[in-house]
DNA sequence: ATAGTGCGCTATCAAAATTATAGCAAGAGG
DNA sequence: CCTCTTGCTATAATTTTGATAGCGCACTAT
């Protein structure tokens, strides 16, 4: 299984892995920022919980993320379930004005 | 080919297409992110300055993201190459303090 | 006119990631 | 024991991404 990308190693995309090119290799993966997004909202859930709010993911990916996640720091497992973690959290109040932003961007697109 | 994630849209992880969700599937495929970072700072750049900026991307992948994000209006061709919108803009400010952020993560991935 | 040079890509194929789906193993409740 | 839920694993199909080659055009120098 491959590992999650480490700030100070080679990422994708930077030779030199600067912290930011790791993170956003890190949150870059398919459905990481949906799932931290769905669990910092909904949290402690369970798999299934989790699975089933994001609708279309396959349990395959949903652990996958779910162990880079974890491994990053960002989610950890307790009692009822998956929750984010303080570092997490921190993760998530970066994203979190995306969603704001987002109805903007629709109102663009339609717009103009 | 494929077109771009639009809000309202079914999109990949909400079948809604929630503008957020339309967002995160954009903005999480891979290099989207490290592309409008590396634009933002450099603006404008040409497609080769870009690619070498990115170090390890392939033209096809750059020309493809490229090609979403000038879609979805984050992105436009003009002389001297390409450069960020005022919404790319917008959006890269959304994404900058995960360089702070990236910064504390790798201190705490180090620390325990 | 011809031969370079740089640029913006396209073409092609291999490798890796993601998706959909089935279903197993373990624990709880009856 | 039987059934149900939960947390995942297995597998195969499909899509995305990555690496590399090189085309067509514009421009320049010869």
């Amino acid at each position: 299984m491959n590992a999650i990308p480490v700030p100070g190693q080679p990422v994708r995309g930077s030779r030199s892995g600067a912290p930011v090119m790791a993170l956003l290799d890190l949150l870059g993966r398919r459905w990481a920022m949906g799932v931290l997004w769905t669990l910092a909202e909904g949290e402690p859930m369970t798999f299934r919980e989790l699975q089933a709010a994001c609708e279309t993911i396959s349990p395959g990916v949903l652990n996958k993320r779910l162990a880079e996640l974890r491994e990053a720091g960002f989610v950890k497992r307790g009692d009822g379930g998956y929750a984010v973690t303080p570092l997490g959290r921190r993760a998530f109040g970066l994203i979190e004005p995306l969603g704001a932003f987002a109805k903007d961007w629709a109102a663009h697109l339609d717009g103009a």
